[in-house]
RNA sequence: GUGGUUGUAGCUCAGUUGGUUAGAGCGUCGGAUUGUGGUUCCGAAGGUCGCCGGUUCAAGCCCGGUCAUCCACCCCA
């Protein structure tokens, strides 16, 4: 039978395994340092917990998983429906499970709960670039809190986590509560949600395009013009007059204010206001944010918001909340084209030995166990021999050092190491390579 | 879910109005070179032309179906 493997997932070889966990271990980290804790959830969930929460688009992408067994049988006998052949899903994303931990475990957490979550989601989404049925999220939130504190908290986390990886990036902040008075000032407050979807795809369709969408979503001429002369506004001073009179937009505009107040000067990349960033995901109330790389035609690679009632939904109300999210995959192909990946992250063999007899073999063994004691990642080539076949053997392996040991090398101890990059060889004991490689 | 694109060697792709034994580059393997890789030279292996059916004396090429792929939309990371 000819192999394959599902449609929109992917095999990840040795390589890019090593990238991206340098990916994942410089996200991590960052995420401890400010206090956020890990937490895992099942990758099934219960259908109840998931459906009715990413809206129609969502539900139709869930993965649903068939019912076993006895149960397959009786509810294949009596009527089977999308609902009653399957009680359980794959999860779609890793807030809606948070949320369900969160509530499940109230009793049992300190409040703010900090945690992150690193796992793989999985959508029945049509692939293509960029977009896979299988792909990590990174998720950092905080629970239980109102306080502004945590907006500019994240924020930081974006400013460190892309500085340490090397990418140059804008982060865009808006408030919803801004987009509602928006809204409110149009006279549209009852199309809130078409206006957002619309104003979403900006950079991507223009201004023209945003009012065409808006038109065929019904909104009135004179409310476009409206909505079009405020989106012209390019910081929160020229929006403050514009949202006079509507109490939620200036309070969306007080909570900016407070954010960038936080932060200071002291983020190292541009963190910016932008009234025309919307985010499509309606569970967002307060503060919205967006990560663009700069310098490389990519989407967006982070984004996150603070909603306030999540929990509200399995019987816990009251409980804000504020996260954000790194897209790995799309800032995996970011470092890729422009080339950010350290050398050392693809591969983390330092040092292979090559041989030439049996005696030698044996001999170079002892090193080997040697070198590894002292830490470093050594292999050593399993046939002695055909030099040339070793040494093809370490450019595949990319290994940056070689270490040749023949009659001559065993009998003085003084072994030969070969820099790969530049060819140079030198004669040193095992002791000075252990040196030399730490 | 809607509309389109492309399926030929491990990879990237040629392949004439349908006509004998389907090609190239890169990669792989072997040799030149039995104490040295990335360069060079020589040689070799590698293909049910996505799959099923149809038209034809004859199909990689035309037609239908199907699967896969990529792209746009929807939605999204």
């Amino acid at each position: 039978m000819k192999p394959g493997i599902p449609k929109g997932t992917r095999d990840f070889g040795p390589e890019q395994v090593f990238k991206r966990n340098y990916i994942f271990d410089n996200i991590k980290a960052v995420f401890v340092k400010y206090g956020y804790q890990p937490i895992e959830t099942p990758t099934m969930e219960l259908l109840s917990t998931l459906t009715g929460k990413y809206g129609e688009e969502g539900d139709r992408l869930l993965f649903r998983v068939l019912k076993r067994g006895d149960k397959l049988a009786k509810a294949l006998q009596n009527q089977p429906s999308e609902h009653n052949l399957a009680e359980e899903g794959l999860r779609y994303d890793l807030t809606v499970p948070f949320a369900r931990f969160v509530v499940m475990n109230q009793n049992e957490l300190a409040f703010p709960f900090k945690r992150y979550q690193i796992q793989p989601v999985w959508r029945a989404d049509r692939p293509q670039r960029g977009r896979y049925r299988e792909f990590y999220q990174c998720d950092v939130d905080v629970v239980g809190s109102n306080s502004l504190m945590y907006e500019a908290e994240l924020t930081q986390i974006y400013d460190e986590v892309f500085t340490r990886l090397g990418i140059e990036v804008t982060i865009k902040i808006n408030n919803r509560k801004v987009l509602a008075g928006i809204a409110e000032a149009a006279g549209i407050s009852e199309r809130f949600g078409d206006m957002t979807i619309a104003i979403d795809k900006l950079d991507k369709i223009g201004m023209e395009g945003v009012r065409r969408e808006m038109q065929e979503r019904g909104i009135a001429e004179a409310a476009i013009a409206t909505i079009e002369q405020i989106l012209q506004a390019q910081t929160l001073e020229e929006l403050k007059p514009l949202l006079a009179n509507s109490a939620t937009g200036l309070r969306g505009i007080g909570e900016l204010e407070t954010v960038f107040t936080f932060l200071g000067t002291t983020t190292k990349n541009t963190v910016q206001f932008d009234v025309t960033l919307a985010r499509g995901l309606n569970y967002y109330t307060g503060c919205i944010f967006e990560v663009q790389a700069r310098g490389v035609q990519m989407g967006s690679i982070g984004g996150g918001g603070r909603y306030d009632d999540l929990t509200g939904i399995f019987g816990l109300p009251g409980v804000s909340g504020v996260g954000v999210s790194f897209g790995a995959e799309r800032i995996y192909d970011v470092m890729e084209e422009l080339q950010l990946f350290p050398a050392d992250a693809a591969s983390s063999l330092q040092l292979l030995f090559v041989t030439f007899d049996a005696l030698t073999h044996q001999y170079a063994f002892d090193c080997l166990r040697q070198v590894r004691a002292a830490g470093i990642h050594a292999e050593l080539y399993p046939e002695p021999g055909n030099l040339k076949k070793q040494m093809k053997y370490a450019n595949a392996r990319r290994v940056p050092y070689v270490a040749v040991v023949g009659e001559t090398e065993m009998s003085s101890g003084q072994l030969t190491l070969k820099n790969m990059a530049t060819g140079e060889q030198e004669s040193l004991s095992l002791e000075a390579i252990v040196e030399k490689m730490l």
